[in-house]
DNA sequence: CCCGCTTGTGTTAGCGCTAACAAGTTTGTC
DNA sequence: GACAAACTTGTTAGCGCTAACACAAGCGGG
């Protein structure tokens, strides 16, 4: 039965002898084509079975130029939203047949970037999806001149490149018109890096809220994302205590902001409301427990392997998806008495 | 300059004729070969250089019957510790010349971790590394047959297959050891799924520890590493009121029973002291921000990709190697009065 | 009954590279 | 200065596959 033997897997020319057809024909199975008649299909196909044959990837991609890679390049790669993010393009790349390489970077400039870029290029990437959400990240792989598609995660469809981002304008203005409907009036802001394309986009975001009700916009400060800048923020909130509400730019630092505030005895929700942004699993069971905007990254992933597959088998245009966030109102806020 | 031709990328035939050798010289200048003399070396790495040669890796694997890629499969891959390790092999495969390809698993069924495990060879992947730290895990890759080496994370070496792992008895002894130095005698433990091999181990530790220091091991609750087992478990200790310290098994669940104590007004440490594992970046700003056992995941990772390397390029044998954990003292922990 | 058309199958060439051998050119030694 | 041992370079074959073409067989219409 088990065929243990260390011999050579077996190749199209065995399989052929095997079925009393020519090489090409088992090709011709193998790849679906449709000129093949049911009776030999059947008898290639058996002959398949029984010898447990496997294509050579290595020789299918050597003559039809598609080595059927995707490589995703990204900064921050094990942080929850981009670690999610590539969750959903494996699993999409997976189930239409492509394989996902990937290259973490330690820093977003321009040469680690090109080097990534052509480590793929090396590989034969058939694509390539890049989560560097920062300002100069297209302008970056403009320069690059690449003769295959390139999706940016969390930007808009720029030029020869596709797009796949979570609209993040409308999860900022549904966190803090939330606010607002609680009866908070002096609403601050505490954004990641105004640098990162989402940072700047939930500031803005943040803004045209408050600007369409009349709010004052001064109460912004810039962190890093980090939960140790949302602690250094919240501790000047604290001392200052000017807002009642502050829109946080993702759960991590709201997380720092709760620590600051618990030790300057700043109670959460009853002298401050928080919003976060991510909705990580964590979230939930923070004390008190986060209202936040969630943002599918998976379903973001997913979304990319779509406008990669319609680029490069369809030879589409390149494009821009966009999905929708979500408020999910927990503890962390209330109505201003 | 730039040649913004549309026309295909050289190949070492171009490079030859381009230098006045044959291709066959250029395959040694690409490959290191000692038998080159200097000049010619120079002139063809001046060929090379001029016309952006880069060699076609479905060809060179075609021949050397290496592909020079990694396959990493893994549940929970998105979770801190998974994706940092994901992220240490990243680095050292990259600098080592090799690619990584991932594959996601949702469950860790013996039919999804061979249909992984056949869509790696099928790529042609010169080894594999597999995070699902699961008690079958080991028997079902043995029932594989496989034909490349294959690292497995958070297990020793078993037989042909090759163990990555960060020392977990070790860690849990240090944790408990540390609440016992602080003077406490009743000392309970949070485990992950008993069925983990991580989990499995930090409960020996932690047993072990209780046991050299003549102390009761009873009080054992096994959660499933999540924040909300952790919450759940939490109410049920504070209802109890048995413990005076808490060794968890991993921070997300430590957060959890942060959080039920906080309702529940028990006050941490000053009622319980609590023992984390991980150290993720948030811990540090728990509210109190949380004792815990450092994993060192990056080096474990880079570990994993250090013993690939030699079973694929030296042939060696299987071995295993431990990372040491390490004891992060912070607030969440005092001594009893 | 021969033409064109479709359908099924086989033959040949070549993707770009490295391994293995062949051959020419030094160099070293006595 | 002759001969072996090194070093340097070239030639040939083939990795396993698909594209392109060739060719036979079947089928209906004039």
């Amino acid at each position: 039965m088990g065929n243990a033997s260390p011999t050579r897997p077996p190749r199209l020319e065995d399989v052929a002898s095997h079925a009393g057809v020519s090489h090409q024909t088992v090709s011709r199975v193998v790849n679906n084509h449709p000129n093949v008649s049911k009776a030999t299909r059947e008898r290639v196909e058996a002959a398949i079975a029984e010898l447990g044959y496997r294509r050579n990837t290595a020789a299918r991609s050597l003559v039809t130029r598609r080595s059927q890679i995707i490589g995703v390049l990204g900064t921050e790669l094990a942080q929850y939203g981009p670690a999610n993010t590539l969750l959903g393009v494996q699993q999409a790349a997976r189930e239409a047949g492509y394989f996902v390489s990937i290259a973490a970077l330690k820093e977003s400039g321009a040469d680690s970037i090109a080097d990534a870029v052509r480590y793929f290029t090396d590989q034969g990437a058939d694509g390539i999806i890049v989560i560097v959400p920062h300002d100069g990240t297209v302008q970056t792989l403009e320069g690059l001149n690449l003769a295959v598609p390139v999706v940016v995660v969390g930007a808009g469809s720029h030029g020869r490149f596709s797009g796949a981002m979570v609209d993040q304008k409308r999860g900022a203005r549904l966190a803090v018109a939330h606010l607002i409907s609680q009866g908070h009036r002096r609403i601050g802001h505490i954004s990641g890096p105004l640098d990162w394309i989402d940072a700047a986009a939930r500031a803005e975001g943040w803004r045209e809220e408050l600007t369409s009700a009349r709010l004052a916009d001064d109460l912004l400060l810039e962190g890093d994302w980090s939960a140790g800048s949302g602690y250094r923020m919240g501790q000047r909130l604290a001392a200052g205590r000017t807002a009642t509400a502050v829109f946080v730019g993702n759960d991590q630092m709201a997380l720092g902001l709760l620590r600051a505030f618990s030790e300057a005895g700043v109670r959460v929700p009853q002298d401050v409301s928080l919003v976060g942004f991510d909705d990580q699993p964590e979230a939930a069971y923070f004390t008190p427990p986060l209202t936040t905007v969630r943002q599918d990254f998976e379903e973001l992933g997913r979304r990319c392997m779509d406008v990669m597959r319609t680029q490069i088998e369809d030879g589409a245009a390149s494009s821009t998806t966009v999905v929708d966030p979500e408020l999910v109102v927990r503890g962390s806020t209330s109505p201003l008495p």
